[in-house]
DNA sequence: TATTGTTATACTCTATAACTATA
DNA sequence: TATAGTTATAGAGTATAACAATA
């Protein structure tokens, strides 16, 4: 009788196993990225846009989990490269609605289509069984990233946004 | 995230899904960390010190999947909070063994007796057959960021290049 | 020549603080 | 006062390059 036993125990391993696997996937994520090209930020606010539509820097800020600072930089970023454009709000005029350009859409179906990126080739060498186990557990490790904090809620109201349809 | 019809084919909507995830659920991690305390991998090394006793510099970049000198900056903090002393290796004057120290070992008792961070508390708030479900895609979640990479493999550098001058 | 490790340096990503404009 | 956004700055984490010592 062990933690099976007790549901309220999760197991110290378990949090750092699963602590250790998500840190080692992310920096192989961004080490695989080409320089220069977009980096997963970018990428998922991308997908984001093209997605959902016109949005604002403050609600890709929530819905990514971030700072509306930091959620600005990779605006900017995107801005520069042509991607993304900036309309201005129809009744509240501080607010500013990104949208992608035709060259922003573009590029995210060519990642789509050509790019087939690693990530995608390393799921497709997971047996049938694995592939499926590990695709049940994309939403409970979105829902560990997005939910409740400790002592301090970042900023994140229970806010309808989600990721990855 | 359907689609697992054909085992050939990953939608590419279950990569960037897992992406986002993975992206959220690190950022996230790295923000609980207490300014001052352990960051991820210096938890992550001074565990793997704990559990596989002393190891060299490039052996545990290795296991890290980061490079020599990203490493030795984490035993340089380490070795400053006085977790971890160096002993010379007994055959092989360029190496140097990194051991946990007293004070070391007794600090990662503490972390996992004590702290029981948030991580883990998140995850006590899965039911159990959500738990079940994330604890058993952990070590296919490790295979993707260990395993082979498409074009320039970590562990096996291929050194096309000595230094001319 | 290859390997172990160190030092110096730079870059990426994100955060906090302080500010302006609008509501 | 509260919200949307920007600018400036700082920090963590990791990488690359160049180097020294040893094998």
């Amino acid at each position: 009788m062990s933690d099976v036993d007790n549901p309220q125990t999760v197991p110290e391993a378990d949090a750092a196993a699963l602590s250790m696997a998500v840190r080692q996937l992310f920096r192989r994520l961004r080490a695989e990225a080409e320089p220069g090209a977009f980096n997963l930020s970018e990428v998922s606010t991308l997908a984001r846009l093209d997605l959902h539509g016109p949005a604002t820097t403050a609600s890709l800020a929530r819905a990514e989990a971030m700072t509306p600072q930091s959620m600005g930089a990779i605006l900017v970023s995107l801005e520069r490269k042509g991607l993304i454009e900036r309309h201005p709000h129809p009744t509240d005029r501080r607010q500013t609605l990104l949208a992608l350009t035709a060259a922003g859409r573009c590029e995210r179906q060519r990642r789509s289509a050509a790019k087939r990126d690693w990530l995608v080739a390393a799921m497709e060498r997971l047996d049938e069984a694995e592939r499926r186990a590990l695709i049940a557990a994309i939403p409970l490790i979105a829902r560990l990233g997005e939910n409740e904090g400790p002592a301090d809620s970042r900023e994140a109201p229970p806010r309808a946004e989600h990721a990855g349809g």
